[in-house]
DNA sequence: CATGAATGAGGGTTCATTCAT
DNA sequence: CATGAATGAACCCTCATTCAT
């Protein structure tokens, strides 16, 4: 109990039930797994909808749709839930961006295709806007998005040249920044449909990519962003 | 009662008291407003140790150092309270910084003496880049100054053709975006000297100004920042 | 707060009143006394009716009275309200018995008198043979009752001669132990009115004293047992 | 189910099966037995380490090695669990004490050695002696041992004119309350070797046995404690 | 029967709010 | 107005109990 037994919202990995385990383990696992799933569900929507607020628990088991005590049965504190589902909600990111930021070789590109898509998804889903906008910067440095694969990126486009800017951490805060703000204002009002290439624009300029360039791989055509059906970010499904 | 008593946190102002009133009277209201100040550098000195929380009232008193009935005296709820202070705030750093900024009449010097300053400040004085961090996106777009004194510079920059952005709310997050993760980091970690600077240059390559002009502007000597000794970032005086 | 500021349960001390402070902190303290006191009477009678059990603070403040919260602003667990209640009951047993026992000089009249109005007491008022038999030993070696008053008899007793044993120790455990196992029976069953006397006489004997002795000093007229109309083991007085 | 099934701990006896069932369900019942065993070891170390509590099942089930679940299978409630370790711990007192007894003919002297040796069994098995004091008078009270054995002993004693009190209850408190106290004692402090011969020596006393008589008889050698090794006070065993 | 995940009643605890002084 | 003791709603958390397997 209380181990990491999530990896990511889909359930999309099979745990290879080991046949040396009776039937009556192998049931109670799964039942477990899937009310942890829900606990976690239940959470990125009380997180969305109030804030980040020590007293949420009873919240996050209304809206998974469990009894109270079964909180306790899945996680140890609110802190606990939280940081799992800030990194099941960077996990879920991936999941849907990756598919085509990998298209883009260019780190221009690809920096210019995460961000817009990352907005795009932002304005489709409100819920997940309101997410990190109420988790502050912690929900968007946790995870491996800001960790690991902007960073990669990042190092690839200062390597190649394409960036001109020196300082590493200074080109996340300037990604992370403005995509921050971003979702907080298509949360208050409504943005044009050129709104998340501008911004991606905005931002290569920042990192130093010419005018020009910046507008070129910003509004390139990148593709329909999809959304797996059992994603985290669709409604509610008990 | 509750009405808007409190312009910045230096009483630099006599509100013009009323000839008619006797002197008891005028004690009284003295001290009604010494107290009001006490409890919004309570509030100020909550936030930035606690976070939002919407159980802070008792924290607020104490930072005051106050007694719990008084806050009732003067707010009605919590976000009466955190509204006057990010006022409070907005106000202080207006008095703090736009004495440099007004030695500037480019509108592109003026962001990057806006932006390095409000930097620099929040590295000299953590108390206030906490507020800023914990309060969120509400904290930066409470107040005057993200709703008055950086758009009339954006607009004046769109105007005579220093930015090429046209925009204007996404210009302002360009400029508000990097410096809410900059106060982010400079609590985590240690920066350059040269980091304000460099932000600032970001900044304005990403409203469209050229690399050369923008770490010509960025880099330019804006002066001194001086705090006056009352201001409410300056450490707790009951 | 969280001082010890009680001293049995007869409010029979006057805390002379500090001149320096004014009035409303005087009112203010009375007032915490008297609820202070309402939670201790509260508790004993807790602790009788349902025993020590880990989760009685609903019980204790419905007993006295009072709200939930007022609980926490005079004790911090349910540890500490149990021993102040033990503290004042050994102090209320030494107020109502030691004017009797005073009048005896002799060490074995002394623990004659002792253990036969303490039974009596009991038996006068079963919400106190209550509190002990579920407070259990540790009810009873709380107070200077058992730390103190009673161990100077003995000490008085064995050097006088009086009694023969010499295990100081063991001699309390001979007196504590028979008036816990009366204060059991008297709840169970109805005793005959020499039965404190009996119970008395017996201790006597087990420490040494001849039965012809015993008898003597455990039958002598202890006089009338006075319990003060504001005691703890009076009724209920909110 | 439900039924009494349990006779000591030491699973001594075979509840001759009926010829007619067949083999399963003999392992079936033998499996439940060894269960409802468990159960009560697990209730005897669980009451011993915690005291009595309202809430306990869990700890039961833990120390038995049990899911929780089992526990309903076995016992309706806490008290009927409590009731039936109670009385398993007086057969097993009976077990290992009654050997000795039946050694010795003069009331005194059973009773002696009765006393002496339930304290030596104490100071032997603290786990024994916290179960005791824990459960209170209650438990001391549970079983034959408080109800028929030493009745029985008290009877003779006073119609052979070996005691001279003649309350037959007192006598019962005389004897069980300094046992009592002793448990306490012996789990608080070190006490010396000749401390259950001391404690008998004084009940004796005051049953009102003369000083002389009471010492020789509490000081007979009765011969040495043995404990099985299946007894539920030896330690823990899965 | 044994299992253990889920349940939810019930008691613990905090803290915004009131109010007598 | 300032004070701070009292209040009680609302949430946290435990643990006896149920039940599908």
């Amino acid at each position: 109990m209380f181990s990491d037994k999530t990896a990511g919202m889909g359930e999309a990995y099979s745990p290879g039930s080991p046949r040396s385990v009776d039937h009556r383990t192998q049931v109670g696992a799964d039942r477990s797994r899937r009310t942890r799933t829900k606990l976690i569900r239940g959470a990125f929507r009380a997180f969305a909808s109030h804030g980040v607020d020590a007293r949420m628990i009873d919240l996050v088991t209304r809206e998974a749709g469990v009894a109270r005590g079964t909180f306790y049965n899945h996680f140890r504190t609110f802190e606990e839930v939280f940081h799992e589902t800030a990194k099941a909600v960077s996990i879920e990111i991936i999941r849907i961006v990756d598919p085509l930021v990998r298209q883009q070789s260019d780190p221009a590109a690809r920096v210019a295709c995460g961000v817009s898509s990352v907005v795009k998804l932002a304005i489709a889903y409100p819920t997940f806007a309101q997410f990190v906008v109420r988790g502050g910067p912690s929900a968007v440095t946790a995870g491996s998005l800001a960790s690991e694969i902007v960073p990669g990126d990042i190092e690839a486009g200062i390597s190649s040249g394409r960036f001109s800017i020196s300082d590493r951490k200074l080109a996340l805060d300037l990604i992370l920044g403005p995509v921050l703000m971003a979702f907080h204002k298509v949360l208050t009002e409504k943005v044009s449909s050129s709104y998340p290439n501008l911004l991606a624009q905005a931002v290569l300029q920042s990192l130093g990519v010419s005018k020009a360039s910046a507008q070129k791989f910003a509004f390139r055509d990148f593709g329909k962003i999809e959304i797996p059906s059992d994603s985290i970010f669709a409604k509610a499904s008990s």
